[in-house]
RNA sequence: GGGCGGGUAGCUCAGUUGGGAGAGCAUCGGCCUUACAAGCCGAGGGCCACAGGUUCAAGCCCUGUUCCGCCCA
């Protein structure tokens, strides 16, 4: 056989196997299957984008879950994708056109549609194939795009269907306007940045009286706006004013003083300037007490016509003029610092104006209470559950949704208006007559729908939804989304209310939310702090499968990951120790090897079984139960220190032929066994090695992604699960740590070979020392091993206490008794602290009379355990000072 | 201002009904022992943020304080 390199190298394995999978269609669902299905659909990655390390992490994640359940024999459907982006990509393209000198509106909207989707052609699919560099097995062959006309068709019937039912309305609408993407946002789209200025005070005299009311502001420009005054009802100090209304300064416009519970009596001066046009609050004020809406600030930034001599002027710059102008004039009272939180533009960080405009919405309040009632019935459970107190607080409070967006790339919205009766038709396609009176001039609504929107209906749409295919029969509800929690309000509340809506079912039945993956030190990943891991660049030095076991440690439920090249290279190692381990399995592997059965094992056979057996089971379960860390932290402590430190160790010499041939066979036969058994255990989280050292295995047929369970699987297997054996093989590996340990304390090298004499009075220990004392042996480097009844105690001798017998290492003029006290004295201390601990539990009253009787008796186990030991070492070492 | 999460070994973190404080990395000592020096063997290291409370028993439950982070207004 050709013995594979020493050291494993990625690089070329992972190239190879994926094209291998892809070519054979393994990642392939069937559109109905008699085998249970098992579906997610993949957060769509923006097709701007590249691959960071939330991707990297939230793609692991789903590629285990279909990995594993797919070696279970499940139909899994992974559904791929991209969504289109709609100001992200208009912003790409628009800078590719900017370095030619030319603007989208040269272009025309039909001829700049056709440029964005050349870009799409040449560069949109980047991500995807960096999807793959993950390893990610989804079926590609169904990969599909917000854009796409089967995903269209979808969003118009949604849209014509709503707008029937009367959930979605166009109206005048105070919404979040960016002035440098020239858009609508919704509310969602808004981050809120706590940045510091002032809190002007600004006298409104009186029109009728001397006096006035001194209003507190933050925005003093968007004076030109205000239609009133507001207090609080209950304020004392605004109860009985003189006069109601106040001229605007600045102004000659008069305005009513009004009265309303929104205002804080604590806040400012307790009086508040009303802009229904410029706050969104104001503007719910505004609508309870019929006030008119002035615009102040144009869709550019800069203030209008009602600013008066303001006009043209920058809204900031305006705001310095108008502070100026007020001091001048006398209006201003008093300046502060004050913290305040600012709305900026979740794609280019331009300071966001509330603006009233006329826009689309949803109304989201009917929908929104059907997608808390199917997470609080249980229909969809959300992993980490913590998750469900956001969601449903996001939804109770859930304002309408503007879907509307004044760009050209997306779905525009499926209206027209009659130029000559002004009549609106909504539609699936272009009506050719006006409905209403006839003529044949319709115009599109220009505007586009919020991505969003499309990506709302994703879990449907993707699978041939509005038809009735198989698909959807076979695979909706889908069985797990996984996904960040910050799209928890974007993306899964938004499919909760389309799936229950459209599907009368809800999308998902489990919602697994992870972590944010964060640099060493906890901060957020940004481009500007220059914190990124390009998760190539750590693929490429590491290999992918370090790197998904990497995020896959981590990935404890409700904490973000720190990811450090460090970490990822510490378990580089461990791909390694796998592949070493792999090697020296395939030097002694043979085909056509004889199945055994358990009882007719070596002890260490029988123990490797049981552990694989426990082990297996217990990640397969962790997977299921999102438990990520847990998986691969049992797989990584069986491999490496039980398979490789003690079971390799112990069956060298049965391998080569030290013992008699049916052990040798035996042997080799469960080392295969358990190997294959744990490759495929591993092969969801670490795909690529798993493959390579599958295809160098005797009697595997093909890929190990086809192995799926074929009654061989030890994780089924409950006979293999042997709790005698473990005990025996612990009381063993006590031995022999005992053993090693003097060797270590006593500075005694590997080379010396020892002898040592066990004492105990228990036939079963006499037993296993006299059936494996030979695993004894071999592993603590001895020459002799004897085992009697407690008697004597040999002179000379380095000493150790196991649970149920007395270790002895004779050291017959090597020992160094010095150390050798010291040694002993440090085990007593240790015992000491330990004793005390149980005693005094022991000798309370309370906990013998309250505490119940297994615990008592465990503890009562401990302190016997404990004091036999103590006494041991005890006279072991007044011995040995009796020989100084 | 409201809500949530976190403070456990030098570092990064596990710790699932309250009942033996753990891992990886780092550190120290010894080893080229026929898969692996990207390795093997051994060792050291923690009033589990602080203060109270409940309990026979608290890293875990309750209250308060403090520091860090996130979300919302």
């Amino acid at each position: 056989m050709d013995h594979p390199d020493k050291g494993y190298d990625p690089q070329d394995v992972e190239k190879r196997w994926y094209a291998f999978w892809e070519e054979n269609q393994l990642f392939a669902a069937l559109d109905s299957s008699d085998a249970p299905a098992y579906s997610i659909v993949i957060p769509p990655p923006n097709v701007t984008g590249v691959l960071h390390m939330g991707h990297a992490l939230n793609i692991t994640l789903q590629d285990i879950l279909c990995r594993h359940y797919r070696l279970k024999g499940h139909n899994v459907l992974w559904m791929p994708g991209t969504d289109h982006a709609g100001i992200a990509t208009q912003n790409v393209v628009e800078k590719k056109l900017a370095l030619e000198g030319r603007t989208r509106h040269q272009l025309g909207r039909e001829k700049f549609i056709e440029a964005v989707w050349e870009w799409r052609q040449n560069s949109g699919s980047a991500i995807i194939h960096q999807l793959k560099r993950l390893g990610a097995s989804c079926d590609w062959k169904r990969e599909r795009f917000t854009m796409d006309e089967g995903l269209s068709r979808a969003v118009r019937k949604v849209f014509v269907q709503l707008y029937e039912e009367g959930l979605i309305y166009q109206g005048d609408y105070i919404i979040n306007w960016c002035h440098r993407c020239h858009t609508a946002l919704s509310d969602i789209e808004v981050e809120h940045e706590e940045i510091p200025g002032n809190l002007y005070h600004i006298l409104y005299p009186f029109t009728d009286q001397s006096g006035g009311v001194i209003v507190a502001t933050t925005r003093p420009e968007t004076m030109f706006g205000d239609t009133a005054v507001a207090v609080n009802p209950e304020d004392e100090r605004y109860r009985d004013l003189p006069s109601h209304t106040v001229r605007l300064p600045l102004t000659e416009r008069a305005i009513p003083i009004i009265q309303d519970d929104y205002v804080g009596m604590s806040f400012g001066t307790g009086a508040l300037k009303v802009t229904p046009a410029h706050d969104p609050n104001d503007f719910e004020i505004g609508n309870r007490h019929h006030l008119s809406r002035l615009k102040v600030i144009d869709d550019n930034g800069l203030m209008n016509e009602n600013a008066g001599k303001f006009e043209g002027m920058d809204r900031f710059k305006c705001r310095e003029a108008v502070v100026q102008a007020l001091q001048e004039q006398g209006f201003l009272k008093k300046i502060e610092p004050h913290m305040h939180n600012v709305g900026h533009c979740y794609r280019c960080q331009t300071v966001v104006e509330p603006n009233l405009s006329q826009q689309w919405f949803v109304r989201t309040k009917p929908l929104a209470e059907k997608a808390i009632e199917a997470v609080q019935n249980g229909q969809t459970r959300i992993v980490p559950e913590i998750w469900t107190a956001n969601y449903f607080d996001w939804l109770n409070n859930v304002r309408d949704w503007c879907i509307s967006r004044q760009i050209w790339w997306g779905h525009q919205i499926p209206a027209w208006t009659c130029e000559s009766c002004h009549n609106m038709t909504v539609a699936l396609t272009a009506p050719e007559t006006c409905p209403s009176c006839g003529q044949t001039a319709l115009v599109q609504e220009t505007d586009v729908l919020d991505t969003w929107f499309s990506s709302a209906l994703w879990p449907f749409s993707t699978m041939g939804w509005p038809d009735h295919t198989d698909l959807l029969k076979t695979f909706y509800p889908t069985s797990t989304l996984v996904t960040g929690f910050d799209i928890l309000f974007f993306w899964v509340a938004r499919m909760m209310m389309m799936g229950i809506h459209f599907m009368k079912e809800v999308p998902f039945r489990d919602v697994y939310v992870h972590a944010l993956v964060r640099d060493e030190s906890g901060a957020k990943m940004s481009k500007s702090k220059g914190n990124v891991i390009d998760p190539l660049l750590v693929m490429d030095q590491y290999g992918t499968d370090a790197f998904r076991f990497t995020l896959a440690a981590f990935a404890a439920q409700g904490r973000d990951v720190r990811m450090s090249e460090k970490r990822v290279e510490g378990y580089r190692h461990f791909i390694n120790k796998l592949w070493n381990a792999s090697r020296f399995a395939l030097m002694h592997v043979t085909t056509n090897m004889a199945s055994v059965a358990p009882k007719h094992m070596t002890l260490v056979n029988k123990w490797i079984l049981s552990r694989a057996h426990n082990v297996l089971r217990s990640a397969q379960d962790a997977i299921e139960t999102y438990r990520f860390n847990d998986a691969a932290g049992v797989l990584y402590q069986f491999v490496w220190h039980e398979f490789c430190d003690w079971y390799l160790e112990a069956v060298k010499p049965a391998l080569y032929g030290k013992e008699n041939d049916d052990i040798q066979a035996q042997t080799r036969y469960v080392l295969w066994y358990v190997l294959k058994n744990t490759l495929r255990g591993l092969h969801p989280f670490i795909p690529f090695v798993t493959e390579e050292i599958w295809r160098l295995l005797p009697d595997v047929q093909g890929s190990i992604m086809t192995a799926i369970s074929d009654g061989d699987d030890i994780s089924d297997i409950d006979g293999y699960s042997d709790t005698d054996t473990e005990q025996q093989m612990a009381f063993i590996f006590s031995v022999i740590t005992a053993i090693r340990n003097i060797r270590g304390e006593m500075n005694l090298p590997p080379s010396l070979k020892l002898s040592a004499l066990l004492q105990t009075d228990q036939t079963p220990l006499v037993d296993i020392v006299h059936q494996h004392g030979d695993i004894i042996s071999n592993l603590a480097r001895l020459d002799n091993l004897t085992v009697e009844p407690v008697g004597e105690r040999p002179r000379s001798a380095a000493t150790a206490v196991v649970e149920g017998a007395v270790v002895y290492v004779p050291l017959q003029g090597i020992i160094d008794l010095q150390k050798e006290i010291q040694r002993l004295e440090k085990e007593i201390g240790k015992l000491d602290t330990e004793l005390t601990g149980v005693s005094k539990k022991l000798t309370n009253e309370d906990f013998l009379s309250k505490a119940p009787a297994d615990i008592i008796e465990k503890v009562r186990d401990k302190h016997a355990g404990l004091s036999e030991k103590h006494q041991q070492i005890h006279t072991n070492l007044e011995r040995i000072k009796g020989f100084l």
